[in-house]
DNA sequence: CTGTTAGCGCATTCAA
DNA sequence: TTGAATGCGCTAACAG
């Protein structure tokens, strides 16, 4: 009743040994360069390979050596466009070699991230890499105990794990100024959910650009969202409600400035005519939103490359000192969606 | 100088079954629901493993039992904003079976994506799912030989191979009826690559409205795209180019319509008033477009349920006939991009 | 119902 | 250099 032919059972180390006419250590010893071999016999071997179509089979390999060749990568929201390229950077760094992403979200619940994260290791990845997780330190610190840890956003220390972080206070503070140097001085803010830490560290350098420049900090021209566009139209129409008028207006991330944008449409509020607005990301849809926004690109793929980059390197058992990381600068681009302030001078 | 201790070692099955009293089988059987175990042995078993906090080898347990207890998704891209819901649909399906899936992407590009297969082979996962491929038929046939295929955009039939079909055709049909019935006459069309399945449906749906209604076809309002953002843009001003005054435009999915949207606002063409914009895919964004877009709603998240229910049921061995997949509707959502035509009514 | 015995496919000793 | 032997942790017959 059940499956009938799975199809021609896969070819074993053994049968290309066999066929080559050696032993099966020595195929091992090929395929791993292990060791020095005959170069007559490494042919033998590599012809046998080719014309059986062989492929190790992993998870034998991974019960034998300890090894999944496999690595974990913790996301909020797999399905969130900010991590797409982060994922791609992450693939494309370590399948070369020769180890695949496992990728779990944790949907942002500390619980169901706390699960995934067992999860992987209950699939003995290799090593985990953490985009921005809500999981603890001191949780995080157990985890670099049993393996190579690598974790984005935050700035911790420990032997077995490497934090990569990115300028967020001080993109925000350049972002901020951006504004300030187009002449204005009422400028809202709409920032990410207050236990996050990029969401603190961004409203941080809103907050030192505007005390820079001695402009006062109104608390009610600051609004909170989840860094989803709904969150962003209210938060706007919060904003609006309050009836200060603010002339710019900077958004925390670009999905969230999508919300406003489209807020401010509805209520007939002309970008950047009458509301100058600056997100936070650099989504691929934000070149072609309309206008064009202006925002602080984060080298997310770069992010990826360099997260999969350290994790190899931990692997391969090198100190956190040896792992260098080319710096990853977040840049303002600044496009359609910004304007120098008209009107009255203040 | 390599790794220093890599952490506790892992607790095994053997040691649960030492510390409950039983054998190795018992708790194995426990584990996998086998067989029937006295309740007595039962509980000890369980409260070893609590109190060990054993998590089961996945690949020596795949190993034994020829099964991976992970399935292969292929897609073309994974940072499409398109294919983010259907994967954490397949996710959400097969999670709770045990299953993990592992994502790879074939960049659009054949021989990548026929390795992606092989490396897919290779991790011994227990079934592919691949989201509109470009591998021809016979591959895929080839693979459903050796283990259960479910695919998409395709209507493919064999014993371990399960195809679900979107109504692409019928939608875009809906799709340009809309702008038929809204008094345009005169509707131009980017479709997507040429030598795509899911856009020679559109496209056809597209024609037969148009036929229909007995509104003429001209070649010169059809312009082709690859799907991304930028192509849209190009794709519009070729359209301009012909001076064709068209007064609506359905194109082939929302990425090349947010190009399009731009290079509308760049040319200071009003949408609606102008030209009224229609897209396909309702990507999230879309929603939060100004104005919000007209578009064809595809049922991605329950895409990738169905999909990975689909699999679970291969799996099980049971036949395609009773794989019952509900329908999945294509929805027409009318937003703000659209409206009913100006001026002479021709 | 439950314990014992064999492997699953490969990496890695240990000898030769 | 290379082959033989052993075991990774678990499932699946096979006997009781």
């Amino acid at each position: 009743m059940d499956g009938d032919g799975r199809g021609p059972s896969e070819v074993t180390l053994e049968e290309v040994a066999r066929r080559a006419g050696v032993s099966p250590s020595t195929v091992s010893r090929i395929l791993n360069g292990t060791a020095r071999v005959r170069e007559s016999k490494r042919k033998a071997v590599e012809r046998a390979i080719a014309e059986l179509d062989y492929h190790p089979n992993v998870m034998a390999r991974g019960l034998a050596g300890g090894r999944s060749m496999s690595i974990g990568v913790v996301t909020q929201d797999i399905s969130s466009p900010f991590y797409n390229e982060t994922l791609k950077g992450i693939e494309d760094s370590i399948s070369v070699a020769g180890y695949a992403p496992l990728f779990v979200s944790g949907h942002w619940n500390r619980a169901k991230e706390a699960e995934r994260m067992a999860l992987l290791v209950a699939r003995r990845v290799d090593g985990i890499i953490v985009l921005t997780g809500i999981l603890d330190d001191a949780t995080l610190l157990t985890y670099a105990q049993r393996m190579p840890i690598v974790i984005t956003g935050r700035s911790l220390r420990a032997p077995n794990l490497y934090s990569i972080q990115l300028g967020n206070e001080q993109a925000a503070y350049e972002a901020t100024r951006h504004l300030i140097e187009l002449g204005h001085s009422r400028i809202a803010h709409i920032g990410g959910p207050e236990d996050n830490v990029d969401a603190q560290e961004r409203l941080a350098g809103f907050r030192r650009a505007l005390a820079e420049a001695n402009l006062p900090m109104e608390d009610r021209l600051l609004a909170v969202g989840d860094f989803h566009e709904a969150s962003g139209l209210l938060a706007l129409n919060q904003l609006l409600d309050t009836r200060l008028n603010f002339t710019a207006l900077f958004v925390a991330n670009d999905q969230m400035a999508y919300g406003a944008r489209l807020a401010l449409y509805r209520k007939g509020i002309r970008v950047p005519e009458d509301v100058s607005l600056i997100g936070f990301d650099d989504l691929p849809g934000s070149l072609y939103s309309t206008p064009p926004l202006t925002t602080v690109r984060q080298p997310v793929y770069d992010l990826g490359k360099a997260a999969g980059g350290a994790m190899l390197q931990l692997i391969q058992g090198r100190p956190v000192s040896e792992v260098v990381i080319p710096s990853l600068p977040l840049e303002l681009i600044a496009r359609e969606s910004t304007q120098r302030r008209r009107g009255q001078s203040y």
